[in-house]
DNA sequence: CAAGATACGTCAGCCATGTTGACATTCCAA
DNA sequence: TTGGAATGTCAACATGGCTGACGTATCTTG
């Protein structure tokens, strides 16, 4: 992963002026990020915690709620609230798990999938755009420096459901 | 800024999978950008509300309220609730304009230095270790990309109080 | 089988931080 | 002198975190 071949060894960039202003840009564009689905949001009952249950819920259909606790990094009291308003409304369905029926596996309903595409569609939009604009070598290295900046765990979440998908 | 010059033209780095992990890495990464910052905050009255008024208060002295609500992008109520905290505390230090009387010239007391400090070395600490796993041209890309999800409102803000760093 | 552990749900209450709306003060500028 | 700008503040509310406590299936293990 980590490309380290600036051959002088120049630490120019790990400057405190190099690091505020990354510090900086992940907060403003965090902001960025977040601002069209969370504009489509605002209009109805549901907030980004919604949104992340059901990114989450369609990246890995069938997960559990202990599965999901893990990755938002919530408290279960939490996550209940934002999944009984998600099911009371029929975007997210429950189905006891056959091999374990004290675990509930969760998917998207039709509906589900409709906000889930509305939300993903601006979100992607935004990223698309950014790709775009910066190339695809600023895009390795946007990927490179992010997951150097996760926790451990968090990494190994990222990974993702599916793992030869290249 | 973009460097678009892959030659053919691939756009494979543009495909909807490659964009849902940039999204999972924005919010992966995020919670680690601001893991070390909360846990020194927890344990005071403090929450990142304050960190992000101490942040900008010190990288731009002097500044008035308004530019700080213009930065932060909340509701003055909401600022003045963090801010009044931030006097009583004795860490931020308003003074009366003299050109304008009616602006407060924001400054960090040495008290309020301090808990920059902290903060600040803690973040930085994170982001150092990330810029050097990743590379310095990796960093070059992260703050493209960055750059590039931003508002541009928010990218001028970003700019920061100096022009001609580069 | 009995007992303990696990997965999940839920009630109640607290906290931080965002929001609107309304109103007062002070001061600059036309 | 008057309107508007910059600020502070009171009140009320929403969201989404949190802890603590408790209940209920269900699985697992002695």
């Amino acid at each position: 992963m980590a490309e380290q071949s600036t051959g002088g060894e120049s630490l120019l960039f790990l400057t405190d002026e190099n690091l505020r202003k990354g510090i900086e840009a992940m907060f403003f564009a965090y902001r960025g990020f977040t601002a069209d689905p969370d504009r489509i949001l605002e209009n109805m009952d549901y907030g980004r915690a919604h949104h992340r249950a059901v990114h989450f819920i369609n990246r890995s259909p069938g997960t559990t709620v202990g599965n999901l606790l893990t990755i938002l990094g919530v408290t279960k009291q939490s996550l209940n609230r934002v999944l009984r308003t998600l099911f009371d409304d029929g975007l997210v369905e429950a189905r006891v798990g056959k091999q374990d029926k004290r675990e509930r596996h969760l998917y998207l309903t039709d509906k589900g999938h409709s906000l889930e595409r509305a939300l993903s569609d601006a979100q992607r939009a935004r990223m698309r755009a950014a790709y775009r604009a910066a190339g695809p070598s600023a895009v390795q290295g946007f990927r490179t420096v992010l997951e150097a900046m996760m926790d451990a765990e968090q990494r190994r979440q990222y990974q993702g459901p599916k793992e030869g998908s290249t």
